[in-house]
DNA sequence: TATATTTCGGATAAATAAGTCTGTTATGTT
DNA sequence: AACATAACAGACTTATTTATCCGAAATATA
């Protein structure tokens, strides 16, 4: 459904969120360790990020990366939609050259469905907000 | 959301069964050409969902791909759990060692949501049944 | 039996995604 | 100013997916 890089992309924002709202920044060691993904893909990945003001970064002794308010209005489809592109949420699932009702392929209804729980899913709730479902202890990051 | 290689499986499988409904076999040529798709790799394709005895097929002349009653209980799901495996359906969206309501990941609730309705995609109609729709003009396979 | 047709099977090639490495730039500290 | 730290940028490698190619096996027809 994601890719690996949309997958990292996503827990290193809300991770980020985490030490954001105890105003700590993280480095990318830090960030993922802590969501278990490889070191150098994840800075690349980080990058992009910043590159799209999704996040913010600071180089330097004591830099890092965090969230603040400017941030707090990106949602999990912004993330997919830098990296993983619109694939998800538009065009035919099968190939066909154009969605629409007035041609539409064999899954095209259904795909309506499926796609409107997706748009659900990654817009509903604020990275922010899932941050603090993650400080609460709700729900979790990484398992041992 | 699919694969290449579980988008040419759907649409030829669906093919298929149109031409079977009226007592025609068809070879890998016809099939490319009607779903829109690379000759060889459809070839390649066909071979593994007639091994999964997902379709039968008949080598020689006048042989060609077929579908029948022993065939109509493929459903999509079948489909998809070959080509891509089973990633869609279970294991967590984010990558976590274990998807469960016990340990879940911040999206799991959310996921659990969008794989209902996936499943009913994959499920509520049969391949058979979705062949009818695109005879009847409802659907299409393919546009110009 | 010879031939043409069509699927089958495996090897190969090209394109994309995943992941690494290395040097550069910015910035705080001494 | 010199140095250490940490993000940035781009080239590079590896793995996976997509796609092609070619010969072997099966089978209908002459
Ligand atoms: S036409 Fe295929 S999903 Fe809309
Ligand atoms: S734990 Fe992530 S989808 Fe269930």
């Amino acid at each position: 459904m994601f890719s690996q890089a949309a997958k990292y992309a996503i827990k290193s924002i809300i991770y980020i969120w985490t030490q954001s709202l105890e105003d700590r920044k993280v480095g990318v060691k830090e960030i993922a360790s802590n969501i278990g993904a490889p070191e150098a893909f994840t800075a690349k990945i980080l990058q992009n990020l910043s590159k799209a003001n999704f996040i913010g970064s600071v180089k330097g002794p004591n830099g890092g990366f965090y969230s603040d308010e400017s941030h707090a209005k990106v949602t999990l489809k912004d993330v997919i939609k830098l990296i993983d592109g619109d694939h998800l949420f538009s065009g035919c699932s099968l190939g066909l050259p154009k969605c629409s009702e007035k041609n539409p392929c064999p899954l095209h209804f259904e795909v309506v469905k499926v796609r409107k729980e997706i748009d659900i899913m990654l817009t509903s709730k604020s990275l922010k907000h899932l941050a603090v479902e993650v400080i609460k202890g709700l729900t979790q990051l990484n398992q041992i």
